[in-house]
DNA sequence: AACGTGACCCTAG
DNA sequence: ACTAGGGCCACGT
């Protein structure tokens, strides 16, 4: 067998599969309704802290991927804000509008593009999940 | 294989 | 207190 590398530990990847689709897939999931949590929450919960962006791209992926198989969004994306609170991720969805109106629809206020009491209905994964 | 992009976050002046 | 810049992670071409 060819298989040239040995990737030794310590490289980039330290998981053998750490799908960070299917990971942030998982833990947005598991946001209560009502509750917002933000992409640095996330990515602190799976371990890196800096990977907020990739968290983002992540989520991209599963509400693509949601539309694209015209199911009900399995990720609430619309949950998921960024550090200040703010619908960064608002201009992704399917409508401007759809990531204000769920969250709206959860009880949760949202005013200029910006969740109200971010920080009372903050969910921190690492702080409820453990 | 390398460069560029992106729903971000943190540190420094 | 505010503004500016850099950095990390993953994916596409």
């Amino acid at each position: 067998m060819k298989k040239p590398a040995s990737p030794p530990p310590g490289q980039t990847t330290p998981a053998p599969e750490r799908n960070y689709f299917a990971d942030v897939h998982e833990v947005v999931r598991l946001v209560p309704p009502g509750r917002v949590t933000s992409y640095g929450a996330v990515a602190h919960y799976l371990g890196a802290t800096r990977g907020a962006r990739a968290v983002g791209y992540a989520l991209m992926a599963s509400n693509l991927d949601a539309i694209t198989h015209q199911k009900e969004a399995p990720v609430p994306a619309h949950r998921v804000v960024n550090r200040l609170g703010q619908l960064s991720g608002r201009h992704h969805f399917p409508t401007p509008t759809a990531m204000q109106e769920r969250l709206e629809a959860e009880g949760v206020r949202v005013e200029d593009d910006t969740v109200v009491d971010f920080k009372k209905l903050y969910w921190d994964p690492s702080v409820e999940l453990g």
